[in-house]
DNA sequence: TCCATTATTGGAACCGTTCCCATTAATTTT
DNA sequence: AAAATTAATGGGAACGGTTCCAATAATGGA
């Protein structure tokens, strides 16, 4: 970063000289001792400072007054539409409580996470909310005992000892299964993104299997890497199609992308291959309803997800000293075409 | 805000302590006159700002340095994906430079895009990507003018004499009536949100009628606002749906968000719409080719523009003083079932 | 009327860095 | 060998606010 561009700022003295006042008269005028201020100061402060359109410098106050008023959120991927609605959410509650959100993307990759920290670190961020990969904690943790306040959102962190809100996986599975269940489907064959580390995908997967075993539906599990290995999701798909009329078969997909992906990969396969197989979606997509004979989906409640995160993360940084709290919400379904009854 | 956390600082001056040596050393091994320490120097300061585990406070630096190496950018709905693609591109490419993104939503809100703004002022953002809905331009324009960088995406807004990167409306218009046209239809119903003060969808609506007019395809324009008439679009789409068959009719919405909201009307009418008239979107969305027998697209190249957003602004904070560039992208064409050939 | 309070106001130090300038040591030039 | 550069380094002001504390004016009670 180059040369500098040298434009005059503005400050708290030319207001105080401009109103012939002190500049900590002017600084009062801002922030809680305001009310110390007399009538007739505040008026005339408050004339100066439309008369010359001043606005304070937030950076500056940080300094002194160690609040920068800054929440930072380090994502894993930012395309998913289940991040965008939580990001939405935590910001709206941020912009409601006078904080404001830096949100850093780190396109699931660890030394991105590393440098996207240092940069929220030096920004002097008051907490942070963190959905990341998980794959090296071990920054994250050092930060959190440090006393940067965290909160994890959808997934919580080996090691990592902050509150957490995301979704009641087990519900959301019980809801899922005993559908699938009740629809007349024997066997149902979950996709899921690469489990190790995350938390969330693990609670999936383990609740699908002991799910199955309490509905009597038969399982099977399949995990693949769409980044790496995106063949491997259509091969598997293709011999699913196969099977799964015979065999009463549906597919539960572990969260909204993989969802898409195994949309788009029945439908390369066959045109309306929902003939075929049942498909139930973890995260309601704008879309589902539309595709095929309409997808159901276990909804989570992604916006108020995220404002919960904020809160919790403001009563953090707000001193409160609690043991860890994590706070989970329940999901909801969405029945459409796509798990209709079969026998 | 209330109460501080005062959690101590590790500083600059800490580390020169550490290592013997000043703090303008030390302030010197990082930033640009670090080639001037002496290699025993920099390897005394590198094994104390470890041993300590030192970061510098980025807002202190910026204080006398004068930048903050931060980008404020004002999108109107952070929940479009078109928005969402847009962030993306910009994100990343501010990375690549050293600078880091905010973002913030207005919600299509005026005094919530006012606040936004005071906001990343107080922030000493380097420079802004605009858009927005364009209803109050003042404040932006006072900014620009007392030498704030900008940059407007999507769309420009009137009296903003700043740099603009969007796509080329008429080329994108040719493409989609000629399209069309080449298909065998023989009316288009475009559907836009509304239009006034907004230069992209002026120049859409615009080009709609010029290319209906050389292509010889008869015209016919829906304006609708979504969140404040949301039936209206329904009730328009119930009689088109009746009259599209007979006359050759396509629907060609103006943008994504529309597209989607047109998916769901004709879904909610009727159980396979596409059959009886003809759908190409503006924005390529990734379900598209996933419903019916696929909705034909144009596309823009969201990522591509993001980044060239960025790479403008930062060309004028270098200090770049030309007159305002308007920078536009082509668009694409993706054939699928919704504009099938008629006859 | 005098002293103790209370309500306002201002002065100056401080927050963590950068940057200007002075200083010292090392190297060249004459 | 003395003078002039050049290379490294450090000291202290400055950045734009906040905050502690002292100072002054106004009020109230005895």
């Amino acid at each position: 970063m180059p040369r500098p561009p040298a434009r005059p700022r503005l400050t708290i003295l030319d207001v105080a000289r401009d109103a012939g006042v002190s500049k900590t008269s002017v600084s009062r005028y801002f922030g809680p001792e305001r009310s110390l201020l007399s009538e007739s100061m505040r008026t005339r402060i408050e004339a100066s400072i439309s008369r010359l359109g001043f606005y304070p410098d937030r950076i500056a106050s940080s300094l002194r007054g160690r609040r920068t008023g800054l929440i930072g959120m380090l994502v894993a991927d930012m395309r998913n539409p289940f991040t965008v609605a939580m990001i939405h959410g935590a910001e709206q509650a941020c912009r409601a409580r006078g904080y404001s959100l830096v949100v850093c993307n780190t396109d699931s990759d660890d030394l991105l996470e590393q440098r996207h920290l240092d940069v929220l670190q030096g920004y002097n961020v008051e907490g942070l909310v963190v959905n990341t990969r998980g794959h090296s904690v071990a920054p994250l943790v050092a930060r959190f005992e440090a006393g940067l306040p965290m909160v994890m959102v959808d997934r919580h962190l080996p090691g990592l000892a902050c509150d957490m809100v995301g979704l009641d996986n087990a519900q959301a599975m019980h809801l899922a299964m005993t559908h699938l269940a009740e629809q007349g489907y024997r066997k149902v064959l979950m996709v899921t993104p690469p489990i190790p580390g995350i938390s969330s995908r693990e609670e999936r997967t383990a609740c699908f299997e002991s799910e199955a075993l309490l509905s009597g539906l038969e399982s099977e599990l399949f995990e693949v890497d769409l980044d790496n290995e995106p063949a491997r999701l259509g091969e598997r798909l293709a011999g699913w199609l196969d099977e799964a009329p015979a065999c009463r078969g549906a597919i539960l997909t572990g969260n909204g992308v993989v969802n898409l992906a195994v949309c788009q990969a029945l439908h390369q396969l066959m045109p309306a291959p929902l003939e075929r197989t049942g498909l139930l979606g973890i995260d309601e997509l704008e879309w589902c309803a539309l595709v095929g004979p309409g997808i159901s989906t276990v909804e989570q409640p992604v916006g108020a997800m995220g404002e919960e995160a904020i809160i919790r993360l403001l009563t953090r940084i707000e001193g409160d000293a609690e043991a860890p709290v994590h706070r989970t919400f329940e999901a909801t379904l969405n029945v459409r075409g796509s798990t209709a009854r079969v026998d």
